[in-house]
DNA sequence: ATGGTAGTAAAACTA
C-alpha cells in the first residue's frame, strides 16, 4: 500500500502567490497539485522554483486570466491540454495526465459563466456537455481517474452560505446543476462529500468583493475532487484546508486535498 | 443596494 495526495488550487496567480504555495506544499506534500487561474503565460512561469522544491512543471497559459498547471513528484507518461472535439479547445483551461502509477489526472478550470443571460453562460453549460464527451471517448469508468479543478458550481444548498438568496448566480442555479450532474453521473464521486456528507459550511471560495467575507463564513464550494469508483473506494481522506486563508495575501480559493491508499 | 477587491497590465476587463 502507498500513500497518494492529489490537491487543487484556484490560486488567482501563481507569480503573485508562489511564496505561500511553495510554503503550504511544503507542509502537506502533494504528490500531485493541480492549479487554476495561473494567470501567467508558459514562458513566465515560475518552473525553477518548484524544481527547486523536487517538482516537475506542466503547464498551459497566455498571461493575463485562465491558465492551468499541474506540479508534480513524477513526470507524467502522458499530457494532453484542452478538449480535443474540434471546437475551441481552450488548453488554457484543461490538462490530462497520466501518471506513472497508472493514475489519470484530469484538471479543469470551468468558465465561470459572468451572468445568465450571457454567452459566455451558455459557453459554460456547453463547456460540461463538451467534457463529458471528452471522458467518455478517453476513459472507462473503472479506470482509475481523478477529475478536480475550480468547477464554478456550488452542486447543493449546504455548498453556499446563503442558497435563498444566492439562489439564480451563475455558480447557483438549475442548468449548472444539471450540466455538472450530466458529468458526474457518468461515474465520478465527489470525494469531500464522500467524507463529509450533509455537512454545511465547509467553503473553498470567498469574494474579495465582500467585505469580512472569511471572518463572516460568506463562502461557496466551487472546488472539487472527483474519482471514478473504484479510485474512490481508496480515498481515505478528503478536506478543504483553511490554513492558507490566513495569509497577508491570500488567493480568493483555498486548496482541496485527497489522500489515496493505492 | 448592482456596490465592493484583487489581478493583469497599462485602460479596462475578468472573477
Amino acid at each position: 500500500m502507498e500513500r497518494f495526495t492529489v490537491a487543487t488550487y484556484n490560486v488567482n496567480s501563481i507569480r503573485t502567490r508562489l511564496p505561500l504555495v511553495l510554503e503550504w506544499m511544503e507542509k502537506v506534500k502533494p504528490d500531485v497539485l493541480c492549479l487554476q487561474e495561473t494567470k501567467v503565460a508558459d514562458d513566465k512561469f515560475p518552473v525553477g522554483e518548484f524544481e527547486m522544491a523536487g517538482y516537475k512543471v506542466i503547464c498551459r497559459g497566455h498571461g493575463g486570466r485562465n491558465g492551468v498547471a499541474v506540479v508534480l513528484k513524477e513526470e507524467p507518461v502522458e499530457v494532453q491540454f484542452g478538449l480535443d472535439d474540434g471546437e475551441e479547445p481552450d488548453e488554457d483551461r484543461l490538462i490530462k495526465v497520466k501518471l506513472p502509477n497508472g493514475i489519470y489526472i484530469v484538471n479543469t478550470y470551468v468558465p465561470q459563466g459572468r451572468s445568465p443571460d450571457s454567452e459566455m453562460f451558455a459557453y459554460k453549460l456547453r463547456w460540461f456537455d463538451r467534457l463529458k464527451g471528452y471522458f467518455e471517448r478517453h476513459f472507462d469508468r473503472d479506470q482509475w481517474l481523478v477529475w478536480c479543478g475550480d468547477m464554478n458550481v456550488a452542486p447543493e444548498p449546504i455548498d453556499v452560505h446563503n442558497p435563498k438568496r444566492l439562489l439564480g448566480h451563475v455558480c447557483f442555479r438549475p442548468e449548472v446543476w444539471e450540466a455538472f450532474e450530466r458529468v458526474k453521473s457518468w461515474g465520478f464521486v465527489d470525494l469531500f462529500r464522500k467524507f463529509h456528507p450533509d455537512e454545511p459550511g465547509h467553503y473553498t471560495f470567498f469574494d474579495y468583493r465582500v467585505p469580512k467575507a472569511v471572518e463572516r463564513g460568506l463562502g461557496w464550494r466551487v472546488d472539487h475532487i472527483l474519482a471514478t469508483e473504484p479510485l474512490a473506494q481508496r480515498c481515505v481522506d478528503c478536506w478543504i484546508d483553511i490554513e492558507p486563508r490566513k495569509a497577508k495575501r491570500p488567493s480568493d480559493h483555498t486548496p482541496v486535498v485527497a489522500v489515496f491508499e493505492i
